[in-house]
DNA sequence: GGTGAAATCATCCTTTTGCATGACGCCTTC
DNA sequence: GAAGGCGTCATGCAAAAGGATGATTTCACC
């Protein structure tokens, strides 16, 4: 870390700026406990302001999840989806019984005859273990297979 | 703080230590430099450790929203229900329409005739324009009339 | 005391839906 | 090439749902 290296280098000139400060400028006989106390103060000053430099930006980013009125853009379930079994016709079906038409409307939408759509919605039933339309719609969306 | 109090005590305790040292086991000739250093590194260790303490508390704690699935509070229109001319009954037999009742089932658990319901449910598909109890739960959805 | 909305029930009839069952063609997989 | 999943279609029957219409009761409101 460059803090460390950092740290070494003003250490090292500390230590020779006191030496000097002793030898040569001030000349004064202080004792060894004054010297180290001195030491000792500038290296927890600047022990200090390296922890705090350290941690400032220690920013702990608490990630809460709020209830936020979002148009909850569906996304399908799609292990439920594979779990039941159910065909990606069949979701199409559903879907277009969800939104409320006959099996005969569906039937022309899709083209296809409305046994056909019969014999789907049919599957489609007991895959979901439902008995009416409706109530295959309600579990459908109860599973988040439909909006 | 109890913080700085304890740093001054060890602090002191240290110095004293090293003093001790000095004098009466190693007895050798140390370097002034080399006894600052030992110092040096102690404090700030200890510098550090503190002021990794002291800050260790200062967590930023940023709350980021996170749209979630907010199971939005229903709100039913009541304006829409009022417009339609839709009565309390009414909505209460589209409520169970929707939960995937067939008319059997509605009329045993409100205790009137399969006859009632289907009174009920016609004026309802009336009222809401639908031909099928699928459709009419659609638009109900649609209207803000059931969640 | 009459009026009207709401809830209840009925009857007849049609349409829709659901269930069971079988079959065929098209793929992919083994 | 056999097996199985998927989509397709059919037939027959039973149940459910829906439409039209009329009737009765209750209750609030004028």
């Amino acid at each position: 870390m460059r803090h460390v290296l950092l740290y070494g280098l003003v250490g090292g000139l500390l230590i020779a700026g006191l030496k000097l400060v002793e030898y040569r400028w001030l000349m004064v006989e202080h004792s060894v406990e004054i010297y180290g106390a001195l030491v000792a103060a500038v290296f927890a000053a600047f022990g200090i302001w390296l922890g705090l430099r350290m941690t400032r930006r220690t920013q702990t980013v608490i990630v809460r999840e709020v209830a936020v009125a979002a148009p909850v853009d569906f996304v399908r379930d799609q292990g439920r989806v594979e779990a039941l079994g159910i065909t990606p016709r069949e979701l199409e079906i559903l879907e277009l019984i969800a939104s409320g038409m006959s099996n005969r409307e569906i039937a022309q939408r899709e083209c296809v005859s409305e046994n056909t759509v019969k014999t789907h919605s049919s599957r489609l039933f007991g895959k979901l273990a439902a008995r009416r339309r409706t109530e295959a719609v309600q579990k459908a969306r109860q599973f988040r297979l439909i909006p």
